[in-house]
DNA sequence: AGATCACTCCGGCAGC
DNA sequence: TGCTGCCGGAGTGATC
């Protein structure tokens, strides 16, 4: 599933369609009343075609697709993934690789540049993703429900906070379940989903089950390295997802322990009993 | 007010 | 082989 490492490394991709005219738009709902209220509903059809795009940028988990007049905003989710039907990308999940299909594809830009005609494709086989169109009123709106970004990266939609050491302590001070909730709500930190925070807490040595305010300074200073490292090292690897350290894992690669799973709030928790208290 | 919970969307796929 | 149940970001509404 893709987070902030794969959406920012989905959005440098994207940023060549700046300058291209939408002339038409495709939606397939594939027959799902509930799935076309998702991408381009109603008037927002309409409202992109002869727009052209100005920039992309990322805002946490959702793409921005600024427009001349509003902006797409647009969530990968799941299986969510863009590319182009002249040159079919692929993006390596943690699932497995998502090779470019017709089968998967809900919406489909027609874009114009100079009399070229190309085609931008959202492929989303479990339709949980998302692409919407809103007035700049409306984008303020929605970005501003998210928290402090995770990490600055490239193509982020400024201005924006970037957590700070002060700010997770203070968050942490909050009584949050479980720390893992705390890294996953996305009102509260924006990029981080189950992959990374379970890579986050094992990064600090912290189990991930801990309530946010059992945590001491030190806890809390190492938790917040911990997610700047390992959203940096999975951009810098390119998303080369051998570098995770617990996240469907068998085996500790600190201590060799075996790798104990359970569910928080419902996701699948990797964590080191050893290494991670 | 803010936290927390339960529920919903959907198809791929693991496990019988 | 064909079925069933599980999985999960975000949005919504209920409940405290």
């Amino acid at each position: 599933m893709p987070e902030m490492p794969e959406v920012e490394t989905m959005v440098r991709r994207l940023q060549s369609w700046k300058g291209w005219r939408i002339t038409d738009v495709k939606v397939d709902v594939r027959m799902s009343s509930k799935a076309a209220k998702k991408f381009l509903p109603g008037d927002e059809y309409n409202s992109v075609i002869g727009q052209g795009i100005v920039d992309v940028y990322r805002r946490g988990k959702f793409i921005i697709f600024m427009t001349s007049s509003g902006a797409i905003l647009a969530h990968n989710a799941m299986s969510g993934y863009w590319d182009m039907l002249e040159d079919p990308w692929t993006f390596d999940y943690v699932e497995g690789q998502r090779a470019s299909t017709d089968a998967d594809v809900r919406v489909m830009f027609k874009l114009e540049m100079f009399g070229e005609q190309k085609t931008l494709r959202f492929h989303d086989a479990r339709m949980f993703g998302s692409v919407r169109y809103m007035d700049p009123t409306q984008l303020a709106v929605k970005l501003s429900k998210l928290g402090p970004e995770a990490d600055h990266t490239m193509s982020l939609y400024e201005p924006v906070q970037v957590l700070t050491s002060e700010h997770f302590n203070a968050l942490c001070t909050g009584h949050y379940k479980s720390v893992k909730e705390l890294l996953m709500n996305q009102d509260k930190i924006a990029g981080i989903g189950n992959i990374y925070a379970s890579e986050a807490c094992w990064f600090a040595g912290v189990d991930p089950h801990r309530t946010s305010d059992s945590l001491t300074g030190v806890e809390r200073n190492r938790l917040f390295l911990g997610i700047r490292s390992v959203l940096r090292q999975a951009l810098e690897r390119r998303l080369d997802y051998g570098g995770l350290k617990v996240y469907r894992r068998k085996q500790c690669q600190n201590c060799e322990s075996p790798i104990i799973t359970d569910k928080i709030k419902g996701r699948s928790t990797y964590w080191c009993a050893r290494c991670q208290n």
